[in-house]
DNA sequence: AGACAGGGGTAGG
DNA sequence: CCTACCCCTGTC
């Protein structure tokens, strides 16, 4: 199936670490997201994909966002002019909140490749097989069924397992689901009483998942990046958080993924 | 080759 | 504020 997106560039949205399940072929991204598995390719405004609806496609990378509105918005800010024309296409996904809850907290004191890693061992370990083309993986497993806690401690998270094994008995689909319907505020309280939940990890799951724009997840990467360009070496998590939800609102959250892109391509040439 | 540091933070002192 | 934390990976 193919359809037309404006304004939308996949490879920047796939490879900008808000989402870790998928392999890449040619031209093509296989990815998983619980039971499904699709692929996508991107020529021009063309976008083509298999293994799911078109519905999907459009919540998954935001096509159906106001995205002009909020980088005209943004644009104003002329510090993050220069990096929204580089990036431009660059999206904010709304993915599955479970699975981006796992994938969060099995981010801390982490990286990408090793975050990758972890969901492909949880999936195959728990999951069920998938086929698509000669593409294989597996089911990302449900709220509830990651109960043993060894199984997830031969996953390679460390101590990370004890907090996503927590979630596990915690979280459900409808609670997750009803957090998207309250507000930021509340939505971060409730996420944070779970183990291995605290700002940063809380501002991922209330971005990329819940539809909360305004989040701000402030890393190490934020955090220097913010430093440097607002010139304020001893700003906190905090501050720069609410400085920077101060200044674009609801755009925020865009705002974040722009300057954390630019501050990782910086470093990483 | 084998040791060593450090990485998308969090919780507990 | 300070530190330990599991484990993979890159580097010396």
């Amino acid at each position: 199936m193919k359809i037309k997106a404006q304004n939308f560039n996949l490879k920047e949205t796939l490879e900008s670490g808000q989402f870790f399940r998928y392999k890449k072929e040619g031209a093509w991204y296989y990815c998983f997201e619980r039971d499904t598995l699709f692929k996508i390719r991107q020529s021009g405004t063309c976008i083509e994909f298999s293994g799911t609806t078109k519905d999907h496609i459009v919540r998954l990378f935001g096509l159906d966002e106001k995205y002009e509105k909020s980088l005209k918005e943004l644009g104003r800010d002329k510090t993050l002019a220069r990096v929204i024309r580089k990036y431009k296409g660059l999206r904010i996904m709304r993915r599955d909140p479970w699975e981006t809850l796992i994938s969060f907290q099995a981010s801390i004191m982490s990286n990408i490749k090793k975050i990758k890693l972890n969901m492909e061992l949880i999936a195959k370990a728990h999951g069920k097989k998938l086929l698509l083309d000669n593409i294989s993986g597996h089911t990302f497993p449900k709220p509830g069924e990651l109960k043993d806690i060894e199984k997830l401690k031969a996953c390679s998270l460390g101590f990370r397992a004890k907090y996503i094994h927590a979630a596990n008995n915690i979280v459900t689909d409808k609670k997750l689901k009803e957090l998207s319907k309250k507000s930021y505020g509340q939505a971060k309280e409730e996420l944070m009483k779970i183990p291995g939940i605290a700002d940063k990890v809380a501002d991922c799951i209330c971005l990329f998942s819940l539809g909360h724009t305004q989040a701000f997840p402030v890393d190490v990467w934020i955090e220097r990046a913010m430093q440097k360009y607002f010139k304020n070496k001893k700003a906190k998590p905090k501050d720069i958080r609410l400085f920077a939800q101060n200044r674009w609102g609801k755009n925020a959250g865009l705002a974040q993924q722009f300057i954390y892109h630019e501050a990782r391509n910086e470093n990483n040439p």
